[in-house]
RNA sequence: GGCGGAGUAGCCAAGUGGUAAGGCAAUGGUUUGCAAAACCGUCAUUCGAGGGUUCGAUUCCCUCCUCCGCCUCCA
């Protein structure tokens, strides 16, 4: 496939580095609280790349982590009373149990934080040696930036006119930790009283890693010091994944990811989501008000990845019906393939369409509106061209990760089922004024009655 | 101030130097006692504004307007 590469500013073909299992990493959430839906347009994009990939017979390792240590973890597990480790491991069992009502695949390793703060003291060290860092006075670390010549090339610092040192200054005046290179970022920060308890030993005194450290101590453990690409959100472009350059190539030497996927952030109305303008959606959130994560998970693959996507409950609202559509387009196509037709084909038929939009730089909405337009002409097909259509349909389905919603046998309350079994006499009696007041009073119940010519359908109201 | 992105029908949203996918909503019809459902249709001479290049631009160039993000933690 295709894909557009932050670093430089090209789509350029994926192959895996080492010929056989492409190995990617994604920056994973901080668990100290619940993930919002902008965080899972991230997570949601990332595995519709790695389904897109798979579904096209490329394996993979897909390692993503999750952040355990950092300002906010230890703050909020504070406040609530907890160990750190109880803290998190609460919010990390969340957001997977999160993850799978949206259909993400699990990652194939899910390091920790803290659980690596061996490698990460390592690295440190390492750094240290080749001249890459210093220790201040306090026990903390500091990255020399001066010492990387390519500090900059991802978000192409170089050419912004952003002084340095003077803008992280005006910035810095209140930070207590001292460095020498007003910008040079913290590898380890030396224990504070705040900390509580949470600090570890270290050649420089007792204290925590920094957050960008993680990263690149996580991925020479796991995919070493080069691999094929990287991902995250758009606002870890600077600093985050800078630093992470920055620190991997100077201690392990290697050229690092060989290429960098970034997901633009999500709108809620058109502006940032904010706890404070009540935007900010969880799914459970969501759920609340009715929707399912399958529903969020259609409208975050709604629009490309490099484009703003504009969330809005009106949307959501949409998806319900267009999962619905492609639902019975599916059912349609399996009624005329028939019976045991089963047929595995190579190409995607009406869906190659759908297909190559997937596999140009995830072109996501366009493989959606491939999936309809495909339905469309797959329509009078019958018999094994049916099964064929239906084998690329499921495909570029599955490489979506849509899980398409069934038709579902009611359980019918027998008072419900009285009342329609009454009306409908009262309806073949042509007793339509009391036909119409039991349909009222069924719909005041939670149950919509749908007239057949020879039977009816008692189905729940959908939800508001 | 610097960097980056976006402005396409009521809403969401693709796309292309050659005359605008798709979804939702809306609406007409068939059907129905009436509805709902289902099925068949309709739905942007136009792509923020103004110039320019071109046989031809929504697509390339310039100017302007508006919006958003980043530059501090952030998916």
């Amino acid at each position: 496939m295709r894909l557009f590469d932050t670093l430089s500013r090209t789509e350029r073909d994926l192959r895996p580095i080492d010929g056989s299992t492409f190995r990617f990493y994604c920056c994973g959430p901080t668990v100290y609280g619940p993930a919002h839906i902008g965080n899972f347009r991230t997570f949601v994009l990332q595995d519709v790349f790695r389904r897109t990939l798979e579904t096209g017979g490329t394996r993979t390792l897909h390692v993503r982590n999750i952040t355990d240590v950092d300002d906010k973890t230890i703050r909020d597990s504070q406040a609530a009373g907890k160990s750190l480790a109880a803290f998190t491991t609460g919010w990390t069992e969340k957001f997977h149990a999160d993850c799978e009502k949206i259909g993400l695949l699990p990652p194939h390793i899910e390091p920790g934080a803290v659980e690596h703060i061996p490698q990460q003291i390592a690295m440190i060290a390492t750094l240290i040696e080749k001249g890459h860092a210093y220790a201040s006075d306090d026990g903390s670390v500091y990255f020399k930036i001066s010492s990387f010549a390519g500090y900059g090339r991802l978000s192409r610092l170089d050419e912004r006119e952003l002084d340095l040192g003077k803008t992280q200054n005006a910035r810095s005046s209140s930070d207590e930790y001292e460095k020498d290179g007003l910008a040079d970022f913290v590898l380890w920060k030396s224990r504070r009283p705040e900390d509580g308890e949470n600090f570890w030993h270290s050649p420089w005194g007792e204290g925590r890693p920094g957050w960008h450290l993680e990263c690149s101590a996580m991925i020479q453990e796991y995919l070493g010091d080069s691999f094929d690409l990287h991902s995250g959100g758009v606002d870890l472009v600077f600093p985050h994944h800078e630093n992470e350059i920055a620190q991997s190539e100077c201690a392990c030497g290697g050229h690092f990811a060989a290429h960098w996927f970034h997901i633009t952030h999500l709108l809620v109305d058109g502006g940032k989501m904010s706890k404070s303008l009540g935007n900010l959606y969880t799914i459970a959130d969501l759920e609340t008000m009715g929707h399912t994560a399958m529903e969020v998970r259609y409208v975050l693959i709604g629009a490309h990845y490099r484009k703003p996507l504009n969330f809005t409950l009106d949307s959501l609202s949409g998806s319900r019906e267009a999962l619905a559509k492609l639902a019975k387009g599916a059912r349609h196509l399996a009624a005329n393939a028939g019976e045991g037709c089963v047929l595995t084909t190579a190409d995607f038929g009406p869906f190659q369409a759908a297909w190559d939009s997937l596999n140009n730089d995830l072109n996501t909405p366009g493989a959606l509106g491939g999936l309809f337009t495909g339905i469309r002409e797959a329509s009078g097909l019958t018999g094994a061209d049916a099964a064929a259509a239906l084998a690329g349909f499921n495909r570029v389905l599955r490489a979506l990760g849509i899980v398409l919603p069934e038709e579902i046998n009611h359980t019918i309350p027998a008072e419900i089922q009285a009342l329609a079994e009454t009306r409908w006499q009262a309806r073949l009696a042509k007793n339509w004024a009391e036909s119409d007041a039991l349909r009222d009073q069924l719909a005041a119940q939670g149950w919509q009655m749908k007239d057949g010519k020879d039977s009816y359908i008692l189905e729940p109201s959908s939800p508001a």
